[in-house]
DNA sequence: CACTTGACCTGTCCGC
DNA sequence: TGCGGACAGGTCAAGT
């Protein structure tokens, strides 16, 4: 989604805002006129899960969709698609039910930027750009685990944080690596052939090391895909992403296991549905 | 303290 | 067909 929004959005100017759902976007109507309005975007930035748009203000809007969100840029009339683009159809006329803050702008031509959101749960702020690595949620959240100096030794020693839990609310947890979530905890688990109610602390380094490669190798392959689209989520064009076509294990309960035929099964770990393959993902505690 | 569970929301799906 | 309940890609506060 960030590499999309960095296409698009660059060099546009906020034209207006229209909020219509204040959790979504609780920043004052006086700090919107201030600091947003008239505002041209430099960059669009990510950190684990967190979207930032940045603006020659020295403002940002520091934007968490949670699970239902969705940022969707729109040329105006449709013009920048033009009419039967399969971009235009993959979800339908905007705003909708689901839009709460929309962003007019002025780019090459005029745009909307669409923050739509079913549950609710998602929110963006807008604040001072260098005051984004001070709020808590940002200041807690663990290392890029695709970052070039991320290696086999900080996955290691980042997991000592939680020796006891259950290894998937270990990899679930944004502050020992920020970003991932529970689709592909599922995914590299199973290529790791880890239990994933599995104790931390019961696992051996070997089959940690071998998390570290297939958790990596998961992330890295649903970028090149495009993301995950489980329902809800679609990219900055509204394509939805194609990885879990690619899935193994993720909401593939009663299908047969890639590698040994066995039927995968869905669980309750650390309060979150969870798929294994109960022959090659055995419990270790 | 370390860790787990429920709340926040709306829409959908499944079983009766 | 209608209805209740479980559940959903996340995070925080409150609980054990």
């Amino acid at each position: 989604m960030r590499r999309g929004l960095a296409e698009y959005l660059p060099k546009h100017t906020v034209r207006g805002v229209v909020s219509s759902y204040d959790k979504s976007f609780p920043n004052s109507p006086t700090d919107v006129e201030r600091f947003l309005i008239g505002a041209q975007c430099t960059a669009v930035r990510r950190r684990g899960k967190v979207l930032m748009i940045d603006f020659d203000s020295l403002y940002s809007l520091v934007i968490h969709l949670k699970m239902t969100g969705q940022l969707v840029y729109r040329a105006e009339a449709g013009a920048r698609f033009g009419a039967g683009h399969p971009n235009n159809s993959l979800i339908g006329e905007l705003p909708d039910a689901s839009t709460r803050v929309v962003l007019e702008l002025n780019g090459s031509q005029p745009a909307k930027l669409f923050f739509n959101d079913q549950r609710r749960f998602g929110w963006m702020r807008l604040m001072p750009t260098i005051q984004i690595d001070s709020i808590d949620f940002m200041k807690k959240l663990g290392p890029e685990p695709l970052a070039a100096d991320f290696t086999v030794a900080s996955f290691l020693e980042r997991l000592e944080r939680r020796p006891k839990s259950a290894i998937k609310a270990v990899l679930l947890d944004q502050s020992v690596i920020a970003g991932v979530g529970n689709i592909y905890a599922d995914e590299s688990l199973w290529a790791a052939k880890i239990h994933p109610a599995s104790r931390n602390d019961s696992i051996t380094t070997t089959q940690k090391k071998r998390l570290f490669t297939e958790l990596r190798a998961v992330l890295q392959m649903s970028i090149d895909q495009g993301g995950s689209s489980d329902r809800n989520y679609v990219d900055a064009s509204g394509r939805r992403g194609s990885y879990l076509t690619f899935a193994n294990v993720f909401r593939r309960q009663g299908l047969a296991c890639p590698r040994c035929g066995q039927e995968i099964v869905k669980i309750r770990v650390a309060g979150r549905g969870t798929h294994i393959c109960p022959r090659e993902q055995r419990i270790a505690s």
